[in-house]
DNA sequence: GCTTCGTCGGAAATCGATTACCGAGATCGG
DNA sequence: CCGATCTCGGTAATCGATTTCCGACGAAGC
């Protein structure tokens, strides 16, 4: 029962017969206190059950040993893996990461930010919701502390970014897919998302680029339920025999779920590419082609520039290209 | 650049010409002030960039209005789809849903308790990694504050629990299978995961009581390798036209993935059933059979625990079966 | 006209830690 | 043997808000 009050470093100090500031220097090993009396500390902590008031000290110092993460909704495996990758990165040199989830929506972001700026955090994470919108919140949060965008950046915004390169992506894409078949005639169509983030921005430029300036495009959001829509909207338009290149693997998921409940044939009849690399695109079957980005290696570099307190770089990470069932081998 | 140190109540109270009580009933509307002297707070503290600093002010109240959620993992899909319908029940009356993951490791999950605790969350809501070891943290926990565990419990807590009948769930298995097979004679396998943790045990009686105590059995993890693995062992010890049930959505993906990868057919010569009902079970194909636990509803039950203050009662839903693709309907 | 309330601003206490500063005693060097 | 230095405990300031208490003032009741 969550009744009585917890004890304080008062309670230790009058148990154990000590002023509060040894009390403090014990337990944080900040000065060196006499054997006997960090004996009569240890005890008297033990107890009453002591467990440090983390608020009291966050007013008193200015660090907190925290770092938090808003991501734009944790049901994209793409982004619990990102959370998942850095709180481990951060778990070593005894930092807390603590997740928000946007939900989806810039108010809920902007909350996000505000909380963890109202608790002080010593660095902000941040998957901005939207590529102009979020500009508030990401400024508010730059002006206060040391803030990364993650994955996706917001224009004209001074914090730095950690991502991968998604036009070099969308060039492996192309080159992948140049193997098997002339890329000039060969149907291709791009199952994209609006390019309301950074990430299917580039994503949808690099398509242009390397693909055509006018390659066929649907645009949804980064859902399997829009990948099954597209699907469905392609085999209505008959584009037959296509090769299906995707913004996410959640799409690219859908739009392969779809395609075989429709009984079509992949990658015979059509080929599939996804992007992020998460761990469901292995596990598909026939298991996806994907353009996979070193989410461990982006959590890693975070930890340095946060560490490192370099508050202007940004990372560029070149991402991969995992091939698998849903586009052919190829012969180069 | 976070360079600047931000404003305070008295720097607001100082430019506005007034005393910092009355900033602060001002912007927190505590009690009325001048209309004149509110004016003057609100644009000297619009003027500043004042931002409310949260450690102050939870310092001074017992009150935080955050809520802490400790996971055992965010890249297992279920726990992420948990934390997120968490954080939108939370949304609603204000209060910040904190995820911090335990990657696994009793230390860790220790650590996050511990933090959440220290940083005075009004709730905690805990998966507890492992049904003994996870008892000091739980237990500690349930003594600073409101705490629910979720979805797994610790054997011998006081602390409140909110999950589904795991043996419920089995037991619709059981019947479905029966619609389709006789199921004293057809072989049944369980692959499920080591009872480290009370869903595992539970599912794992479920399965001995609702089809055959000694019904054939392999424990891994909850992992979608573990589920390959399980499916190679179950092909090498000739368990052909067997029935797989599975301790997760997850583990049947893996053993799905692995059947299907050597040729073999589902549901006609295996038939494969999951557990949870996480959003890539309905993406497979052919599509998993699962027994669907109900996320939403279980995390607004947690909400109104919470919220009426009541920390002795536990909830057990009922789970419900959604049949796939990967066992037949079977004709009751 | 005098007492009784009610309203509302400000001074100061308070929450729980850390830490600057002071001073007592020990140690050390010359 | 004396002053300089070092060690280490305690007192009190401090972080930034909220909130209690007090007092001044005005309105209302009789």
């Amino acid at each position: 029962m969550p009744l009585a009050r917890s004890a304080t470093m008062a309670d230790v100090a009058r148990l154990a017969g000590v002023s509060v500031a040894t009390v403090s220097r014990t337990l944080s090993g900040t000065r060196s206190v006499d054997p006997v009396m960090q004996r009569k500390v240890t005890e008297a902590a033990e107890q009453l059950g002591y467990r440090v008031n983390l608020v009291g000290r966050a007013l008193r110092q200015t660090r907190t040993s925290t770092v938090g993460l808003v991501v734009p909704d944790l049901d994209n495996p793409y982004f619990s893996a990102l959370a998942q990758q850095l709180s481990r990165a951060f778990s070593d040199p005894g930092i807390d990461l603590l997740v928000f989830s946007a939900d989806g929506s810039l108010e809920t972001e902007a909350r996000g930010v505000r909380s963890f700026l109202g608790r002080q955090v010593d660095a902000l994470v941040l998957i901005p919701v939207h590529e102009q919108r979020s500009e508030p919140s990401v400024t508010a949060a730059a002006a206060a502390v040391h803030t990364i965008q993650l994955d996706r950046r917001v224009q004209g915004t001074a914090a730095s970014y950690v991502g991968v390169s998604n036009r070099a992506g969308m060039q492996l894409v192309r080159d992948h897919v140049a193997t098997a078949v002339d890329v000039s005639t060969h149907p291709v169509v791009y199952v994209g998302a609006r390019p309301d983030s950074s990430s299917a921005h580039e994503r949808l430029d690099g398509m242009r680029q390397y693909f055509s300036p006018d390659v066929p495009t649907l645009l949804g959001d980064f859902s399997a339920a829009w990948g099954r829509e597209a699907a469905a909207r392609i085999l209505a338009d008959g584009w037959t025999g296509a090769t299906v290149v995707t913004a996410a693997d959640v799409i690219a998921l859908g739009v392969l779920a779809h395609l075989l409940h429709e009984g079509r044939s992949v990658p015979d009849e059509f080929r599939i590419v996804g992007f992020d690399g998460i761990g469901a695109a292995a596990l598909a079957h026939p298991s996806l082609t994907t353009v996979r980005q070193p989410v461990e290696r982006m959590a890693r570099s975070i930890r340095s520039l946060i560490e490192s307190d370099d508050n202007a770089s940004s990372h560029w990470f070149k991402p991969d290209l995992v091939i698998g069932e849903t586009s052919p081998a190829g012969t180069p």
